[in-house]
DNA sequence: TAGTACGTACAGAAATAACTGTACGTACTA
DNA sequence: TAGTACGTACAGTTATTTCTGTACGTACTA
């Protein structure tokens, strides 16, 4: 037995180390341990049979389940004949990367891009009112140079996500390493 | 008065969306809050200032200013003739983007490629053994491939690491946007 | 149709993170 | 040298998140 034991031992490590970093895609160390435990899985696991690898609650896998789903981290298996539902890690790393920011950036990016528009136009309207006083108008200005600014920035970020999402980063910095 | 009104309304509504969505980078709201003070105030603010304008105690704006030092979001400069330390936004927006994967990502991806590196050596000693049985055997083998493969994907999120670090990354996705 | 197995909503408990006030070290001032 | 202003370490408190057990809805089984 202190064969399979090493072989636990660094999985262990490996699967701590995973869940640590984990924090990066906003997710939490439990999750992070069940990405793991997915990561080494040969076969889908069911939500009892991370329950009792994890020692956690089956709600609680079920929420680290969902969340890992909703980055496309893991994906639902159908197999014939099992009554239960059964998870499996996602195999390409690479779309689960651009997925991470096509899911969460992107929808950052557009929050704050839209609020920012929202605001642009409302002290527009302020600069256009005749009773606004000189120096608020000058502080408008100001404000609005900064959030075009800021909207700027935005877009290209959002640039740079569309070549995650169109895969078209690929021929920049391709998977294969160039050969020296 | 009431110009002004909307001149705030229109700030605090951005500076709440910059705060909510600074959590990617692993910051605090609160810290968020702040990043989006400094986005608007023209000039550097003491922690004094800083206390007063959003209402917490100095302790948590010296915090929260140490964790966006940590991230090259915010930067302490010298005043001549001001004891206070001053601190002030990093406009180079990109830069600050860059900074964020050089910091945080490159060591999370770091730490996990040695660990994974430290396994794969540990499971080749467990291959040499002569006591080790062959079922073993076969699943350190398996593992080893598994781990290769996540190096190889680390080492890919190095590579685009690399060109956010020398920005050569844009070259490809560049700033201005390219006329159609 | 009744019975069983499954996944999840919900509410409370436990753990963690965030915030505050006090106290202290350092550096400038008189 | 004593006094003052500043920033932060630390410990305690508050707030938030995470986890658990129960209860329920749904779908399959006999």
């Amino acid at each position: 037995m202190k064969n399979n034991e090493i072989l636990d031992r660094t999985r262990t490590m490996v699967i701590d180390s995973i869940a640590q970093n984990m924090i990066l895609y906003g997710i939490t160390p439990s999750a992070g341990r069940l990405y793991g435990l997915l990561f080494y899985s040969d076969k889908p696991l069911t939500l009892d049979e991370m329950k009792e690898e994890l020692g956690m609650s089956k709600t609680s896998m079920s929420n680290s389940v969902r969340s890992l789903l909703d980055l496309n981290m893991v994906e639902k298996v159908w197999v014939k004949g099992e009554r239960k539902d059964l998870y499996t890690i996602k195999e390409d790393w690479y779309q689960c990367f651009f997925d991470f920011f096509t899911i969460k950036w992107r929808s950052a990016i557009t929050t704050n891009s839209s609020t920012m528009e929202k605001s642009i136009a409302q002290l527009k309207e302020l600069i256009a009112d005749p009773m606004t006083p000189e120096e608020t108008r000058e502080s408008a200005l100001q404000d609005i140079q900064k959030l075009e600014d800021r909207i700027d920035y935005y877009d290209w970020q959002n640039r740079l996500i569309d070549s995650f999402e169109t895969k078209d980063i690929l021929n920049f910095i391709p998977i294969e390493k160039k050969d020296i």
